[in-house]
Parts: C-alpha cells; sequence; structure tokens
DNA sequence: TTGTAGGCGTTATCAG
DNA sequence: CTGATAACGCCTACAA
C-alpha cells in the first residue's frame, strides 16, 4: 500500500478559480465543458483566471461524476505480432472519432481477466480483446459494458452478447487456393500454426478448398515463426516428393519457406510457389514481393471502434459479428506449376 | 441525458459488497486496501462476495478521494520483443507495490511524444518510457512528471532531470568475450543489430573487448530477428575464413545463426561457437540451450518502479542512474576454439 | 446569466 | 469489528 500523499501543495480548483474572476463555481464548470450559459466577457475573465492559478481540470472527479470516460480499454496479447499491427490501426481509428486508447496486456503470468479489470476499473466506456480464444469472464453486473472480439472463432451460440469482428480467412484460403489451381497446381502442401487457435480455422479452408477441386491435402505443423517456416521447409525438402506450391501459416513463416527453399539452390516460383498469410507488416517481409493474403486491419480497427461506440451510446441486442474480405494479393512467389 | 440505469446493470459499488457479505462498507474498504482492521474469516467473506459480483475498486473515486493516482504510464514500442517481457516484469513489480499500469504505445504511426501526451491526459503519477532513442518531450504543464527512461543511451548531459534504468550491456559483452578467449577462441565475429540503438553499444563494447585481448574485431551487419541471423551466418559461410566463434546480436538472432550452421553440417560448438544476447524469453528460443548475456528483466522493472514511487513521493533532485548487472548464462554452444 | 443543492464511490475518522 | 458522517472536485438540475 503506497503512503500518503506528500505534503504537496494544493492543486486549484474551481472555487478558487471562481473566487479569483468574481463568480459562481458552476461558472467556471460551464466555461470549461464549453457549455451554453456563460457570456464572452465573463468567459474571458474565468479562462484568465484559471490560467493565472495553473488550474487544470481533475479528471478523476469529472469522470466520478459524470460516470463515462471517452476512453476505450484494449487487451492484447504482448506476444502477438498481429496484435501490435492491429494496435497501430486501432489507435487511428479510435483517434479519428475522438477517442483515447487505455491499453491493458495479458501476459504470460497475467491473464486476460486481469487485463480486463483494469481497465474496468479505469472506467473506460467500452473493450476490445484481441485473439480472444474464449470470452472473458466478464463481472457479472459489469455484463453491459460494451465488449467486442477480435479474431474470435465463432462456436459460442448465437446467443452471445459481445459483437465480433474477424478477418475472412476462409475466404482468403479459398482465394489462395483457387489462384495455385488456376496455375495448374496439384500437389500443394499447407503449414499448420501449431499453438495458435488461428492456424486451425485456416488449415480447415484449405482442406476444405483442396477437396472442392478434388485435390489431395497435405498438411505440415509449423508455426508463426520465420524459424518455424525454415524448419518446415527443410522437412519437405528430405521427403521424397516436394510439393508444387506451400501456403504457409502466416507471413514471417512464409518468408522462412522461401528463405530456405532458395538457400537449397530451389527457385521460386519457378520450381516451387509460395503463399504466405498476413500476419504482420513486419518490413523485412514485405520487401519482400510475398504472394500473400491480405487482412485489411484498418476496416477491421474501424468495426471494432464503431462496435464499441455503438454500444457505449446505448445500443442493446445480441452480439453482432463483421466479417471483414480479405483480399489475395499476387507477388513474385507464385506461378506456373512447374512441367 | 441517459436515464439512470436499473439498479441491475449499475456496476456493483462498495455497499453492494458489504450487503452481500452482511459487513460494513467500512470493512470492505480496509479488505480491499489490505488495512489493518479486518479478521481472516471477514477477510475471505468479502472478497467471496466481490468476485461473485464481479466488483471492481473503481480507481476514480479513489484517487478523487486520496488525491493521488495509483497508476503508472508505461510508453513502449510495440514493435520490440524486449519490450515486451520487460512489460511483464513491470506488471508484476508494480502489482507487488500496489500500482497499476497503463500503457499507451508508440507504433510506426504514432510517436513516442503522443504516447505520453495520452499518459499525462490520464494522469498517472509517473511514466517509464522504454527504449528511449532520446528523452521525450514533456509537456509543459507536466514538467515535474517523474519520468524514467530504460535503456537509454546515455549522452544526454549530467544535467537532464530523468531517471535512467540500464542494463550493463558493456560488461555482459566483455564476459562473453572473456568466455571465448578462456576457450582459446581468436578468430571472432559479431553481428551488429543495424537500426536498433541498442546495437550500437554492443558492438563498441566488443571492438574494446576484444582489443584488450590483442584480437582482431570482425563486425557484420544483422539485425534482431531470425532471419537476420541466418542471413548472415550465410555471409559467413560462404567467407574464406569461417571465425571459430560468433557473438550474436540478440537471441532470435542466434537462434538464426545457429540453425543455418547446423543446416549446412557445421557442428556447434565444435567447429563454431554461438553466443546470444538475450533480447527475449521466446519459448522456441529458450529450448535451446544457448549461451547467453542475460538481462535481469526483474531487477530492472524493480529499479523502474522504485524510482518512479520514489520521485512521486516527493524526491527531488537529478537525474538518477541504476546499471544492472548482466550475467553470462553458459550453455550448450559455446566449447573449445577448434584446432 | 448566475447561484444553490445535492450526489458520484471511495477513504478517513470516530464513536460505539 | 461496526455504523454514521464528512470530505475529495466536479457536474447537473433547478431556482433566482
Amino acid at each position: 500500500m503506497p503512503p500518503d500523499p506528500p505534503a504537496a501543495e494544493r492543486r486549484p480548483t474551481m472555487k478558487d478559480v471562481a473566487a479569483r474572476a468574481g463568480v459562481s463555481r458552476a461558472l467556471v464548470s460551464i466555461v470549461f465543458r464549453d457549455a451554453p450559459g456563460a457570456g464572452e466577457e465573463t468567459r474571458r475573465r474565468v479562462l484568465r483566471a484559471a490560467a493565472d492559478l495553473g488550474y487544470v481540470r481533475d479528471q478523476s472527479a469529472r469522470s466520478l461524476r459524470t460516470g463515462r470516460s471517452y476512453q476505450l480499454g484494449v487487451v492484447f496479447e504482448s506476444r502477438d505480432d498481429f496484435h501490435v499491427d492491429l494496435l497501430d490501426a486501432v489507435y487511428r481509428a479510435a483517434d479519428d472519432r475522438g477517442y483515447e486508447l487505455l491499453l491493458s496486456a495479458a501476459t504470460p503470468r497475467r491473464t486476460q481477466d486481469r487485463a480486463l479489470e483494469t481497465l474496468v476499473g479505469a472506467r473506460v466506456l467500452g473493450v476490445v480483446v484481441f485473439g480472444a480464444r474464449q470470452a472473458p469472464t466478464l463481472p457479472e453486473t459489469a455484463r453491459d459494458l460494451p465488449l467486442v472480439l477480435v479474431g474470435h472463432q465463432e462456436d459460442g451460440g448465437a446467443d452471445r452478447r459481445e459483437d465480433v469482428v474477424r478477418s475472412d480467412e476462409e475466404g482468403g484460403v479459398r482465394a489462395a487456393v483457387q489462384h495455385l489451381v488456376d496455375l495448374g497446381h496439384t500437389r500443394t502442401a499447407c503449414l499448420e500454426a501449431v499453438d495458435h487457435r488461428g492456424g486451425l480455422a485456416r488449415v480447415r479452408a484449405y482442406r476444405a478448398a483442396v477437396a472442392d477441386h478434388g485435390l489431395p491435402a497435405r498438411v505440415l505443423p509449423s508455426g508463426f515463426t520465420q524459424l518455424a517456416g525454415a524448419t518446415a521447409a527443410q522437412r519437405l525438402l528430405a521427403e521424397p516428393d516436394l510439393p508444387t506450391a506451400v501456403i504457409a501459416a502466416n507471413d514471417p513463416c512464409a518468408a522462412g519457406v522461401l528463405a530456405t527453399l532458395t538457400s537449397a539452390g530451389v527457385d521460386v516460383p519457378g520450381r516451387v510457389s509460395v503463399v504466405g498469410f498476413d500476419g504482420t507488416r513486419d518490413d523485412a517481409i514485405r520487401a519482400v514481393d510475398l504472394t500473400t493474403v491480405r487482412q485489411d486491419v484498418d476496416v477491421l480497427a474501424a468495426e471494432v471502434v464503431q462496435l464499441l461506440v455503438d454500444r457505449s451510446e446505448g445500443h442493446r441486442g445480441p452480439g453482432r459479428e463483421r466479417v471483414v474480405p480479405t483480399r489475395l494479393v499476387v507477388g513474385a512467389t507464385t506461378g506456373p506449376a512447374a512441367g
């Protein structure tokens, strides 16, 4: 428990300002809220007095009284690169609408629920949770706190209260497979991100997509890092039948595959085509002209803020779901299937 | 003016908790402040009731009443893995002392100053900035807001007001070089993280350390990622004289070096020794028993919180500097120099 | 246009 | 251990 506050000189309050300006406290409040009810002359006098005193509005008192703030809470997982990109986009989207963001991290030693709690205590007007494995356990009575889940894998039933925003990963994977089929590929492989919830859905979509074309599926365990991609590529090289196209778990993974194949003398895309999945905007990766399924983080972010603000302004009703389209960006790492 | 929410949907307050636990409000306050005056049994009952209700203390009311904030601000760079580890540690250190953390991210599209501004607006009682390239420009109104810089590269002159906490990187690098020299290595190489302020200091220390032993320095540009390490290793392999020991820019970089050397049939540590520099606790990397210079994030975090709280309690005076020792952890990737 | 009277949820004090 | 009571600084009726 922190000790008593230091014997600091008292901060000026509205009362002090009012006294100095020779008006009432209410008037000072009105002036600072920029609310109607104060004459031009009075307004000037109040602001002048406030400046003289170095008066600053007390946010604690303000939000205690009003019961609301202009801050959106964000719970993110500190380890996830994609969250970080999303964060950037959400900052921008919130800023555009006049909101501030308050961040709280879920770490290996700090649960999502704990992270959420901090934000509730700070009186944010809504919370967005990145990459929720499952809906966090909201405090029983804070059940009207607006909550948006990003990248949440459906299931939860139709009657959940939280809103969900996610990318159309399935559509993206299907587009990637279609692209490869169009190029004549029949022996494809897909790298699965073990340990990541996102991985499963992508692989499922891959299996369905190749099945639709009457082609065999081949799935290898991998991960979301460059090293994981490199390792998987080495395993592919060691096996007898090298596929003509590889769909990586995400972009870093694809970069790893690329690096390994290239340094083993395998031409990309001459001999093998490589497709990524937009999981990060890392500069080193963007430098490679990768064919990839791009997620639109800016749209994701805008939806998030919209849903949150919406609910904070009184919208009730069951959880809504926003599926943001992905799009296949064809780069230099895919080409016609080798002979 | 929105109508008063029904009692059922209002956030629970101390009163609600008190009612449910069958005690007085004062007692609830005592329990949550961890203040003396409540029996073990009562304490348990109160906490239980609070949990049932999903009660969370209202920070606004709290700080209004006590006249002090219990939140420390953190500005971090969302792209930096090490920041993320540090964040975890700082959460813990702050928690131990009864403080909450409020995060604000600096991203490619959002400056450090902007991040700081948000925190100042939220009335945190102090701010720690991770990896400050330069001291952030504090707004005029926050001239005496406690400020701690982590990993800041000195220079700023002796009269700066901010406190600084950093790892003894130089000592760590020297220890690593000493270790290699003890093992008989004379042809060493050091990978430099271009684009990262930390990189420069480490390379400088490396040059000084090998010079002290009368050995030549060899520096290659690289980076803080596995891929950067892998690329650098490939360049080393392509050159005529392979060094017998490589000091990587950080641990991920070392992992990349390791992967490339191993897959090229170069035995580690039989033919080449590899040393990392603790930049992250990524599990995939910890799995490798890497010789590395370990930074003590928990001590770093404790110092950060200590300095901040200190100043917030009235400590004045010029900026202090805390240098936290690093230590060489010898793993399985270093061994005697080859023939 | 101005003033007055609550009350937001918490902590602190003081009597039982 | 309880219960009552008074702030903390601000906002919002409502009355003047």
